[in-house]
DNA sequence: GCGGAAACGGAACGTACCGTGTCGTGTCGT
DNA sequence: ACGACACGACACGGTACGTTCCGTTTCCGC
């Protein structure tokens, strides 16, 4: 995330404070009304010092969400896939749900067609890996004979995720447990069923 | 999509040209560089007249866009559910990977979050009515016998679009066809297969 | 410690685009 | 024929951009 002048000289007090104002501001204005000078003046930063350290608000907001995504998605392996799934899903919904995390990552989401460093940014450091340990936990699923040996993972981790992004970016309601309950049944019976 | 002043007397010829403007500098330029006066300069229109029958940027795009998808996404029904869906969602996964539709999309997309009209205005003219016809394809599906009765409609559709705009809005590689059938193959196995 | 490099906050700059207002022209309904 | 109204054009104040300059503070290396 860290962009330009590689140095340990770095305020790690400036750093926080325009992590956090970025956040504060999201949530009390929405994504479209936050601005660098906004965040600069909140903070109590130089706009200087932000451009310094990062390439646009998208990016600062980037840095902020992902922190607070880590936290708020752990995977876990309770040797029951199904559960399992149901958490992880429910925990991302839940993020995307409260302010300032889902119109920050709404944001987040809109610069990408025109920021290309930006999407790769997303996309390597937040999604990937991700997408890589949903796989993960799904293999283990197979050892233990909960899911088929040749079943489509990949195409499992998108059909989980997809109405997710779906229901967001269209700013429909989100799934309440039930409905991803029902979402991870589906999944999973599709990857059990035989093709037809 | 037609705002304020109703009247016949609106320049049909200043409408075309604005909306082939705006589509064609989306394609050049990228959505986030297209403005309202780009366009009135490209289409040799004064901006108030933009401004006199659309309220944003985003909403001239949508009316663009939505006449580009009704033509690219035709509901079909040839006896087979599963073939006709593959059509369809090949056809919209098609639109989306070409200039200047794609990108377009993505940021009529991008608006949502920050302009509600907007977001109500996509919902009720372009997503909901889709979704809709998709279920009545399903429904008559289910009636041929080929999808069980108690099968969940809605859920259905958005695991077939979910994935569709996840690729989007990440910007991954867009689905080949390969990839659109084992998706609708799974979607009607997980309505098919009993629970578990 | 001490000197200097570098990050810092603050203020100001020109530029781009916004959305609105005004004005004279031309055209279409009545 | 006439009057209403959409049209193109141009100018306006406002906002946020990204950059530059300045003087100050902080911290690394000698």
């Amino acid at each position: 995330m860290i962009t330009s002048p590689s140095s340990v000289r770095r305020s790690e007090r400036s750093r926080r404070a325009i992590l956090r104002s970025a956040l504060d501001l999201c949530a009390e204005r929405g994504y479209g009304h936050v601005t660098i000078e906004a965040i600069a003046a909140d903070a109590g930063v130089s706009k200087k010092t932000i451009y310094r350290w990062w390439p646009s608000k998208g990016a600062v907001l980037l840095e902020a969400f992902t922190d607070a995504l880590i936290d708020a998605t752990p995977f876990v392996d309770t040797g029951d896939i199904g559960a399992d799934l149901r958490t992880h899903v429910a925990g991302a919904v839940k993020l995307l749900s409260v302010p300032p995390f889902g119109p920050a990552y709404a944001g987040i989401l809109s610069e990408l067609h025109h920021d290309d460093r930006l999407a790769q940014q997303l996309r390597e450091q937040l999604v990937d890996p991700r997408v890589e340990e949903a796989i993960g936990r799904l293999r283990s699923a197979q050892d233990q004979g909960q899911i088929p040996p040749g079943a489509d993972l990949p195409l499992a981790v998108e059909m989980l995720y997809g109405p997710v992004y779906y229901r967001h970016v269209l700013r429909k309601p989100v799934q309440d447990e039930e409905t991803i309950a029902t979402l991870v049944d589906h999944v999973l019976r599709s990857l059990r069923a035989p093709g037809y």
